[in-house]
DNA sequence: TAGGACATGTAATGCGTTACATGATTAT
DNA sequence: ATAATCATGTAACGCATTACATGTCCTA
């Protein structure tokens, strides 16, 4: 049988402490979905796919009327998942941000319009670094407590430190692009040029 | 007819200077790629489908044996171009990254593996820095000078300056594992805590 | 004269999301 | 009582990638 990514991530769930298909899908949503998505239609399938290759091992938990299936790993699954992490395919990324695209075309706006687009970039980014400071990185740093692990807050800080980054870069756009405004008394776009820089580092 | 984002790549793409769906195709490579990728099997239907909603304007170019197609933006195409840039849906964001998933479940795997994730993240950063420094800055910043845009260089500097932040951060993290080895005597994992903290800002 | 860039496609496959469905338990 | 959460799925659809196909022109 072929494994997947969402094969990993379901054994990868496991390994630091989810236990059944729902607690995978809670987990994945409150850190990895920031990097890798997965929902609930392909969580079960793949657990009842990784049992049959023995990789992982489920058990009936009957609390009252509620089935649910608890899950751990195999031996052979953790050796699995072990030898996924160490193999050296080059890891592929692929990013999808209709906000970025969206401002790649801002040319054909005015100006006014564009600097709308960078402000709903922040903004977005914003809400996010909120809800990493507030929800996602407390919420690691008890799993990393409970479980002993170190990764698992160190990517919700990433998560943080990565957005707060966009909203830097966000800003010194705007400041850019009031400052190219002025001069020209609010006629002309911004030329090319030197612009903001280093705006980090 | 239905426009999906693929679309606005394409009308986009015609709006900043490109011609023909093989123009595109280098375009989104050469910028548009790091944030929204597509294929040409995308772009040559998508191109037929924009000319019957009547967006664009096709006309046939035939030097020597070799055809190809020229295409430009009609008002009406312009005008849907920019009237999706301007309205306000939440610009969503996927992203999926093998590399960061495998960091975050190193847990799995001992000090010396683990650290090798990080280091392969960064060599990852660095190579794709690389690549925008010396191709895709430069043709985005040429790009911009014959088309009279901003933003075309601006986002090819946004895909350097992240990569570079990336690259800092991966440094950051080598660097405080191999101080969190160091006391324990290579024994331990590094423990949750405050760590590197503001390695940027 | 062979390889690479130009230029445009078709067909098959697969992956993932959306929408929908079901039923139990806990909190308000 | 009602809503929210727990818990697990099915079915349909659509989008995007992979592999393949074709032919031209230019350069080394």
């Amino acid at each position: 049988m072929a494994l997947t990514p969402s094969s990993y991530v379901v054994l990868g769930m496991l390994n630091i402490g989810a236990r059944s298909g729902y607690e995978i899908k809670r987990f994945v949503e409150l850190s990895a979905r920031f990097f890798w998505a997965i929902s609930p239609v392909q969580i079960y399938p793949e657990l009842k796919r990784l049992e049959e290759a023995g990789l992982i091992r489920g058990s009936d938990d009957q609390r009252g009327g509620r089935r649910r299936r608890l899950f751990e790993l195999t031996p052979l699954g953790r050796e699995t998942l072990r030898d996924w992490l160490r193999n050296e395919e080059d890891p592929t990324v692929e990013w999808r941000d209709k906000g970025l695209l969206k401002l790649f075309f801002a040319d054909a706006l005015g100006p006014e319009d564009s600097v709308e687009l960078v402000r709903a970039l922040r903004e977005r980014a914003e809400r996010l670094a909120r809800s990493f400071r507030t929800e996602i990185v407390p919420a690691a740093e008890a799993t990393s407590l409970a479980q002993g692990t170190y990764y698992t807050a160190l990517l919700a800080r990433f998560g943080l430190e990565f957005n707060e980054w966009i909203v830097a870069w966000c800003l010194g756009v705007e400041r850019d692009l009031v400052e190219a405004a002025r001069p020209a008394k609010g006629a002309g776009k911004p030329r090319v040029g030197p612009t903001h820089g280093e705006a980090s580092r």
